[in-house]
RNA sequence: GCCCCCAUGGUCUAGUGGCCUAGGACACCGCCCUCUCACGGCGGCAACAGGGGUUCGAAUCCCCUUGGGGGUGCCA
């Protein structure tokens, strides 16, 4: 039996990073054993549709890397992919369900029952329905009120007493008393199913072999396994996965401000190490390997490594990440990351790029961090004369007024301004003053740039100023000692 | 409230009864390298939530407590 999964998100309008890390997990078990990967819409809640979110799910699972074999787009033998447009496809089962005793027509309305289960909140329980309609509308009639027009929802028939229970490949058996289940609402008064209903039907029907989604699914999966019983359907496999969390108590929520995929990206994450660090948040290979590209990610992926508890996510490991990716580019496919925010900071006419991506490749930990980490380069801020001193450079105000005093002739008498010239130049005054090297350049460089630290050293950051501006750095910072 | 699940450093985790003096990574600290920072190299700080059992032996098994997560929707 070929295996078979599915990734079935919402279509909310941005990729969340707990469905996306679902989605490698669900991607990676198929793929590992030559399996079919499935992308399913489940837009059955009209309320919350959002213009042009299907797409931002393609685009985002796209560019995790993640192909999927059948889906809306693409196509496939099972399709529709989007639940709207299965419609149809769902009242049929629910109408054979409530045949086989499985569920029930109910007739009252969402305000009679939002009434009761705020009385029952006031009174400090849960609100669970009483099986009204099941009891008091028999089948015939409850027919003849649908066919003559009333508004009905279909409820599932949960058995008042007993246990029921599933099985995960991870938590293993989990059972629980019937009586604790609700008889949740199937189909809706608007003729949709709910998820609770459409997972069912959508899982079966598109032979999928292992239901893999969140743990926020485990207290309801009791009630699914009812479902797949009274048809005789074979029951998939189920792996539920722990959320991603930001901190102990809070999960992720783009609501809430925090980043999906998309935003990572916008920060100037690349794809290839958020998708790499987000394998990692839940799953180990069980070994020290960290690195995987999907490909590996695959081939590495078992059920085992999977963490049965939340996990937080760590930004600060992203960016370690993160940073690890971008020293492994090439310099053209770093200068191409780089160039548009180069680009947004300052003059490209006016500005070498080429030197300055070598200067900040190796230490560029997020793309959004580079016009700051250049900003010095467009307008000099105040020198803090504190900044002179440095024990380690064995540097201090006065030692710094000598070095220029002797740096800015030596400079002004250069021919030509290039990076070795400058350094040939600079070089040439430590032994002249009986100075150490850095008893020169700390001071230099604190006079070109005003900061503690830069990307570059005293001779890249004279040459990127270039003759004019350097110079006239150098002299200011000197009268200003 | 009730039900389900989970529990190793600050974070992600290895560990499935003796290989544990609890391993790796991020972060942090120190040293080295060095014209700053970064990179790199070396070293360091830091955990089995608590209490009972079971066992010759428990991070590993059981129970309780505590903490955390989830569910309790005509959301998914």
């Amino acid at each position: 039996m070929t295996v078979r999964t599915r990734i079935a998100p919402s279509p909310t309008g941005y990729l969340h990073v707990g469905v996306l890390r679902t989605a490698i997990y669900t991607y990676a078990l198929a793929k590992k054993d030559g399996g079919t990967f499935i992308l399913r819409i489940e837009d059955t809640d009209q309320k919350r549709e959002v213009p042009g979110a299907v797409e931002v799910i393609f685009s985002s699972l796209k560019k995790a890397g993640l192909a999927w074999d059948e889906g809306p787009d693409v196509g496939g033998p099972v399709g529709p992919y989007v639940q709207s447009q299965r419609k149809a496809m769902y009242l049929p089962y629910a109408e054979k369900l409530v045949e086989l005793g499985g569920a029930y027509y109910c007739f009252c309305s969402e305000a009679e029952l939002e009434r009761r289960r705020a009385a029952a909140e006031a009174a400090g329980g849960t609100f669970k329905y009483d099986k009204h309609c099941l009891h008091r509308v028999p089948l015939d009639e409850a027919r003849a009120r649908v066919a003559a027009g009333e508004p009905y929802v279909i409820r599932q028939n949960v058995p008042a007493e007993g246990r029921c229970g599933f099985t995960d490949e991870l938590f293993g058996r989990i059972e629980v008393d019937c009586s604790q289940l609700d008889d949740n609402v199937l189909i809706k008064a608007d003729g949709l199913p709910t998820y609770n209903f459409a997972n069912v039907v959508d899982d079966h029907l598109m032979g999928i072999t292992h239901v893999m989604r969140g743990s926020e699914y485990l207290s309801s999966a009791p009630k699914y396994d009812l479902m797949y019983n009274a048809f005789g359907w074979e029951i998939p496999k189920y792996l539920h996965v722990s959320p991603v969390m930001k901190d102990h108590t809070r999960k992720i929520s783009k609501r809430m401000g925090d980043a999906s995929f998309e935003d990572l990206l916008a920060m100037g994450f690349l794809k290839d190490a958020v998708v790499n660090y987000i394998m990692l948040v839940g799953w180990n290979p069980g070994t020290n390997q960290e690195f995987f590209t999907l490909a590996e990610f695959v081939q590495a992926f078992h059920i085992g490594g999977l963490s049965k508890s939340p996990a937080i996510f760590d930004m600060e490991k992203l960016t370690w990440f993160n940073a690890e990716y971008i020293r492994r580019l090439t310099p053209q496919e770093y200068r191409a990351y780089a160039q548009p925010w180069l680009e947004r900071a300052m003059d490209k006419e006016r500005w070498d790029f080429d030197v300055l991506c070598r200067l900040l490749h190796g230490r560029t930990e997020r793309f959004d961090r580079v016009p700051a980490m250049v900003d010095f380069l467009l307008n000099r801020p105040a020198i803090d004369p504190a900044l002179y001193d440095n024990k380690k450079m064995k540097s201090d105000t006065a030692v710094a007024k000598a070095a220029l005093q002797a740096v800015i002739p030596a400079l002004q008498a250069l021919g030509v301004w290039t990076e070795e010239s400058l350094h040939d130049a600079l070089m040439a005054v430590p032994p002249q003053l009986a100075l150490k090297n850095g008893q020169v350049l700390w001071p230099v460089r604190i006079a070109l740039s005003a900061r503690e630290s830069t990307p570059g050293g005293a001779i890249e950051i004279a040459y990127l100023l270039g003759r004019g501006e350097a110079l006239a750095r150098l002299t200011s910072a000197l009268n200003e000692l």
